[in-house]
DNA sequence: CGTGGATGTTGACACCAGCCACTTCAGCCG
DNA sequence: CGGCTGAAGTGGCTGGTGTCAACATCCACG
């Protein structure tokens, strides 16, 4: 039974220590993960990591990408309709809300700057999610056809509103307001829905 | 001449800590600031911020405050109009893009969950400020006249959708589109005018 | 079998936040 | 003027961190 005591080797580090290090920012917050703590919660010793990563800001870089993945699935899970637009904002926000172990890491300081290719893919994917689950409902609500060019405007400012919900509702900006004044993320969603008028 | 070389005390240790806090803040980011370099750039020993704020995170909630001050003195300097909204949400990105010291900040990781009366007193100030720039353009915008907590949603709204831009921008995520499509604070400001429609 | 390369470990360095005891000094009281 | 007191700043220490370099282990392939 317990073969899988203590092996020299891990077996499984690497995907490991990005569950690990989810479940630690989900407990701790973005300030309390260690390179070292993440290592310690996966049973291994404190410079394991680097045989996965270069350094601490690839393997959150890494885990940022898989969270980003993570909410493009969710997007496209919710069934898409005319009023797509605002329960995508609200599926981006509760995600964030629901895991916030993804939340603290996905725009945290250390990520700032930081180049990744595979974390610039996911963010090109997470748009391009937007962009599929939101389009019927910006096409809806418009005249005229839209060029291609201001679809990608209409999606970018949606994603940016729900973007600042979340940011504004973290950091408490608006500790002061009763929750039935605070934005939601229904009615910044309808409220996004406008802006072709 | 060297009068002033190295007294003993510093005089004025307090303030001079909250302002390299902020020019150290724009040369290394959030992430790079220590207690000691801000310190270190006083030049005073690590610990003599110790006399002035319990931790570190008194000290950046001071700076934090500092800037949203400075952000709804911006808000009030621009003059209100029918166009308000637009120029409000730009004063406020372009203020964060200007002094990236404050932004590091003022959002910072190490400030989420901090609670500060100041803190708090100016986040309060500063929807203050939005709330009486950008009143008039929200006025102007609707027929029947509002309620109160109508225009606080929408204040909210705006100042969300703010926030979301300048989010957006510094994680960089939507580094692939040209900038002609990203999210211009003017393009947002102009969206949130439409909330009453 | 044996060995090479991937994977983990140990040790070390520089840095950090925060606690403590100590020193310096300015201003007040006599 | 001279001594005292308390605020301001210093240095030492502890526990913690990211990262590098050298070493140990072990699996897979020859």
């Amino acid at each position: 039974m317990d073969a899988s005591e203590k092996p020299y080797h891990h077996g499984n580090l690497r995907t490991a220590l990005i569950e690990e290090a989810v479940k630690l920012a989900e407990r701790v917050g973005s300030q309390g993960i260690s390179l070292r703590a993440v290592a310690r919660a996966a049973g291994v010793s404190p410079n394991a990591p680097y045989r996965h990563f270069p350094n601490k800001r690839a393997l959150l870089a890494e885990v940022a990408a898989i969270g980003m993945a993570e909410i493009a699935v969710a997007l496209n899970e919710v069934s898409a309709g005319a009023e797509s637009l605002p329960t995508a904002t609200e599926t981006y926000t509760s995600f964030l809300v629901r895991r916030p172990g993804y939340a603290a890491i996905l725009f945290s300081d250390e990520l700032a700057g930081v180049e990744s290719p595979a974390l610039n893919q996911a963010r090109a994917d997470l748009f391009g999610a937007w962009l599929r689950h939101v389009e019927p409902s910006i096409a809806a609500t418009v005249a005229s056809p839209m060029a291609a060019s201001e679809k990608i405007v209409a999606v970018a400012r949606a994603w940016s509103a729900a973007q600042g919900i979340y940011t504004l509702r973290r950091s408490d900006s608006l500790h002061f307001l009763p929750d039935t004044v605070r934005p939601s993320p229904r009615q910044i969603g309808s409220f996004a829905t406008r802006l072709q008028a």
